[in-house]
DNA sequence: TGGGCTGAGGGCAAGAATGA
DNA sequence: TCATTCTTGCCCTCAGCCCA
């Protein structure tokens, strides 16, 4: 990476996903450049008319609104680092604007249909307790990193009742859902991993925390048996918006559905807004 | 051969920042 | 104060590998 900027990134704590994605946009931009200047371009020679077409061929490849305002943004950021740091005298980015997207979401999935195949799925004797416990686990709201509770998290009240501390919030699991969900707790006894979903088995020796892959292959499974009908197959997204819908439709409090979801008041604001249910 | 799983990269949601 | 925009990184899909 070009100037110390990776470095600066890390210094400021940004993930590895978040630097691989920068590195990747301003390569790529660098790239573009020089396709077009059939050249090595100077820093003091990009103009903000660079950037804008170099955003425009980013459409014309078919690339979304979103994903190029992700890369103006990082654009943004690369060049205010230079300036900063006065490697350029005018900063090209900062003043072009994200380009403006309109965009209703969907609603593939009733939350009751899906409660309602709930007990199909935690008898069904071609599943695993795994995969009946993330399908449990689901409904309850979860996203992804959700899914990766240590075992310490989990406190067993009583035979029908687990409580899961999460990052921010908590999760009550009662009846036939805490019963398989014990077994599948147990069942991990003889496993060193400390994570509740763990990766079973990749090159570096598995235990780690549940890839996201596994957790959508599960659901698909489940969308297969149970929703053949329906275009989307299930995933931890569309289960989430059903459950936010289903939550709001018996009344409860914006405050109280935001807590159910681990997400702030804003968020579910903004969300039953934009499906114009509010 | 098919179930289980993974890597890469684009897409999108959440929350912070900014502006009217 | 509320709406809009921006930043960050998590989520999802696709393609394909591994293994029983």
């Amino acid at each position: 990476m070009p100037y110390g900027f990776l470095e600066h990134l890390e210094n400021k704590g940004y993930s590895q996903d978040t630097i691989q994605s920068y590195e990747k946009v301003i390569k790529s931009f660098f790239g573009y450049l020089s396709y077009v200047y059939k050249k090595d371009v100077d820093l003091i020679e990009i103009s903000p008319a660079d950037i804008k077409k170099y955003l425009k061929e980013q459409l014309n490849r078919k690339k979304s609104i979103p994903t190029i305002n992700k890369e103006l943004s990082i654009l943004k950021t690369f060049f205010n680092y230079l300036w900063e740091k006065n490697l350029i005298a005018i900063d090209p980015a900062v003043k072009i604007k994200a380009m403006n997207q309109i965009k209703q979401p969907t609603v593939e999935y009733d939350y009751i249909e899906l409660k309602k195949v709930l007990p199909q799925v935690l008898r069904n004797p071609n599943y695993t307790l795994e995969r009946k416990s993330i399908y449990s686990l689901a409904l309850k709201g979860f996203k992804t990193a959700d899914y990766r509770f240590r075992k310490d998290d989990v406190n067993f009240i009583d035979n029908y009742r687990v409580k899961i501390a999460l990052r921010n919030r908590e999760i009550i699991l009662d009846g036939e859902e805490a019963v398989i969900f014990r077994q599948y707790y147990k069942s991990l006894i003889s496993e060193e991993t400390e994570y509740v979903f763990r990766t079973k088995k990749i090159k570096n020796g598995g235990g780690g925390p549940v890839q996201v892959m596994t957790i959508l292959y599960h659901l698909r499974k489940i969308s297969k048996d149970y929703f053949p009908d329906h275009d989307k197959p299930l995933n931890l997204m569309l289960i989430r918006k059903a459950y936010l819908i289903n939550l709001y439709q018996q009344k409860r409090p914006l405050q109280e559905i935001a807590k159910i979801l681990g997400v702030n008041d804003f968020s579910v604001s903004c969300y039953l807004k934009r499906l114009n249910i509010r």
